[in-house]
DNA sequence: ATATTTGTAGACTGATTAGTCAATCATTAT
DNA sequence: ATAATGATTGACTAATCAGTCTACAAATAT
């Protein structure tokens, strides 16, 4: 399964390059080093390609989210984790994470089911829920809190890509930014 | 003139419901009510007509901000009014916000120049820098704070959009809403 | 009135596109 | 060994695309 994966990989980068409309599927083919009829054995359409590509690397995310977010540690321990963690993987998969957000605000994104929504956003809402119940974060409705805390992260993410900064200015900004987002929701 | 808005107006619609890849010219000419040619001369070429729609959407946006905040009021009510605006625009011209983001995560955006970014953000970087100097606004980057309130705005949107408020509702969750932002910044 | 520019039309084109197909090649099962 | 299955190829096609061109109409200038 080594060129399907170099299919993925190369139509990621060209999509984020050049976009959906500017990136055929030749030249996907082509830079990826396998012949036409090959992407289209695996992607019966350019459409599924897109959508797979998509499935799979927001999985990825949010599998990596939840790396050594023990829950026997505190409510703001984990979530600074996650928080912490999310902010990382987006630092060092920029085109991916760029990928998930140029695919959230296209026409595409009304493609996905409901049901996968859901099961991406579930373990995030339960673990916002917990945390309403256990009265440390306020009580508002979780969707609310849910769309707040993406877009804080996303507008973090976007001013650390906006500039070079060092590990260690890097690793300050994004404790303080995590305290400004902590104390808004508690 | 009518026919360039009308162009301009029907390339907007289209373009958030099929997204540029799958929203050929013909169809925007088609569905404008003119020729084919008649875009061509408004338009050199289709990339331009996409780029003017952004500029001049965003500029719409940025002008409907400033309505009404007088700058002999409070800074927090300044702001308040700029926030409030901000949303009241965007659920009231949904498809031209949704496009103003759709274009902002595409690679046309690398093709804005920075003098014409800059000239857009420039009111909103001044405010900041007064707030903080006026001792109201917590002391760090103005950058980092544009960026945080931006995506502040957006998730709020996102939300409201999401489902169907009242107007009543809705202008509790803004408030509310504006509330943890104002708390987060000062 | 006449000339000039500008707006509008739509048929047309050359290039490009997504996707197909028939034919090999590689791998595994029998 | 032989059969069967899946992977891979690249030439091919039918459709579509952005953009051109010629012609004419309307408005404006001289």
């Amino acid at each position: 399964m080594d060129k399907k994966e170099e299919i993925l990989k190369t139509a990621l980068k060209l999509f984020v390059e050049f976009g959906f409309h500017a990136t055929p599927t030749s030249k996907i083919a082509k830079e990826a080093g396998v012949a036409n009829g090959t992407l289209f054995h695996y992607f019966k359409t350019k459409e599924e390609l897109i959508l797979v590509l998509y499935s799979q690397t927001k999985t990825r995310l949010t599998e990596y989210m939840y790396t050594n977010a023990s829950k026997d540690e505190s409510l703001e321990l984990v979530f600074k984790t996650i928080y912490t963690n999310t902010i990382e993987w987006a630092q060092e998969n920029k085109t991916e994470f760029y990928f998930i957000q140029q695919f959230s605000t296209s026409p595409f994104y009304g493609l996905i089911s409901p049901e996968e929504i859901n099961k991406q956003a579930k373990p995030h809402l339960d673990f916002l829920r917990d945390g309403i119940k256990a009265a440390v974060i306020k009580p508002m409705p979780v969707d609310l809190l849910y769309t707040l805390i993406n877009s804080h992260i996303a507008g973090i993410n976007q001013y650390l890509s906006s500039q070079e900064f060092s590990t260690a200015k890097q690793k300050k900004i994004i404790n303080e930014s995590f305290q400004l987002l902590w104390d808004m929701i508690t």
